[in-house]
DNA sequence: CGGATCCTTGAACCTAATCAAGAAATGTGG
DNA sequence: CCACATTTCTTGATTAGGTTCAAGGATCCG
């Protein structure tokens, strides 16, 4: 399949400003696409940055767009129809959300924080994975990536004490926190925020907010983390909070 | 029913005898193919028959082979150290098995039934998706659904009662049981082998053996299911089981 | 037929849910 | 910047669904 019409020839910087800075760009899908490719996604796609709870796609809707997540964190959540909900992924930087190849997406997805988004429309993203069988290898590694994560959750919800549980999902957000380094803080040491409020935690874990809240408050009584404001979790030393994951 | 022929050769054919007849050859992986590609995989695979409880892959173990299921079930578990086990995932004919792209597979599979497998080399494989845009293709779509699959377990798993659970997996072995049609049944009713033992069932759901015994009887008590052996289930209405799954 | 595995049922127990109230944090408008 | 409203979080008391422990019954297979 040859180049669209549109393409305006560039021959020195190819390489689109949005594009040069971005997390995606590398470690994301978009680090399949040569300077051409990404200009041409450029042109179709904007940067937008939207506040929590803002939902990028919703249940039994046609999806339009696809995105990039440049910046925060996104749950993606499933519900029953008595409003039972259940979050069944948790996405950061620089991950993919989108639903290739299906209409629907039967997930609910939505911004925890604040969130910053390359979106693009579905329809361009369908075109370039057809020219590029780089761009559909790295979605296809992305979405091996997430079935990983999906079935450790599973062996969480099937098999985990709500102590082991709440251990868990800490170790699981301490581990996508860059570590501030160079300040010498001894070693296992680490400090984060929680992107989720109790009831999310709750609903990411199967468990009630009160049920979370009690966990939390045994762990800090046994020493494994210290709570330093409502989202602040420390946690002195990471091995005492892995000995309470189960695994 | 008559037994199709155990190989007749045929010379002038490309088409590998294996693949002629197999579930594989279109509704899976290999429907990317050409005849010359199913012919070089067809040089390095082989057909055979496991017997139930045999491992094909093991957890924290290089994998040196992948497989297509041409009959039989195939269950994916995770274990933690205690030894509390959880099914994350059952596979059917003619899903692939296997975690390209990673040599440790963080997964158990194991057959449940008699299987029937169609074996290749680890290394042929990931040669012929460097080869081939449309078999990486159709291992993505299979990504897809068998993380479609995962996160409506984890909806199950995290959200829904005993009896849910246990309608939920009825329901799931149902819609996989390829009907027995022309028999003019009345429409709705279904029959079905549970290929899992309760065990295996409570591993899935996260229940105890116990726990699903009293839900089938009671699902049974509800006129819902007849149990007419141990493994053999009758569903007089569909819509009635579904309305017991919580979804 | 005998042994082993698989399944069911009952009783006691326990973990997490539910129900309820109040405290802490967050946000808003004056 | 403070007073008030709202949301979020914690804690306590009670309840319930599912687990655990225990025993006996089916089913399968050599």
């Amino acid at each position: 399949m040859t180049k669209s019409a549109t393409s305006v020839p560039l021959e020195n910087d190819p390489l689109p400003d949005l594009c040069r800075a971005c997390k995606a760009r590398h470690r994301g899908i978009c680090g399949a696409l040569d300077a051409q490719q990404l200009a041409e996604l450029n042109r179709r796609s904007h940067k937008q940055v939207v506040e929590p709870g803002k939902t990028l796609m919703d249940a039994e809707e046609p999806t339009s767009a696809y995105s990039n997540i440049l910046a925060g964190v996104v749950k993606l959540s499933k519900m029953l129809p008595d409003g039972r909900q259940q979050i069944v992924g948790l996405q950061f930087a620089p991950d993919f959300v989108g639903r290739p190849f299906s209409q629907e997406s039967a997930l609910k997805a939505e911004a925890v924080t604040s969130t910053v988004l390359c979106t693009f429309p579905r329809n361009v993203l369908e075109r370039m994975i057809a020219d590029s069988a780089g761009l559909e290898h790295n979605l296809y590694l992305q979405a091996l990536a997430e079935l990983d994560d999906a079935r450790d959750l599973l062996l969480t919800l099937g098999r985990k004490t709500a102590r082991e549980r709440v251990a868990t999902f800490l170790l699981m957000i301490a581990r996508h926190t860059p570590k501030a380094e160079g300040t010498g803080e001894p070693q296992g040491s680490t400090d984060f925020e929680l992107p989720l409020t109790r009831a999310e935690i709750a609903d990411f874990l199967g468990l009630t907010i009160e049920t979370v809240s009690r966990q939390l408050t045994k762990l800090k009584g046994s020493g494994v983390i210290r709570v330093e404001a409502n989202r602040r979790i420390c946690v002195p030393d990471l091995e005492l909070l892995e000995a309470e994951t189960g695994d």
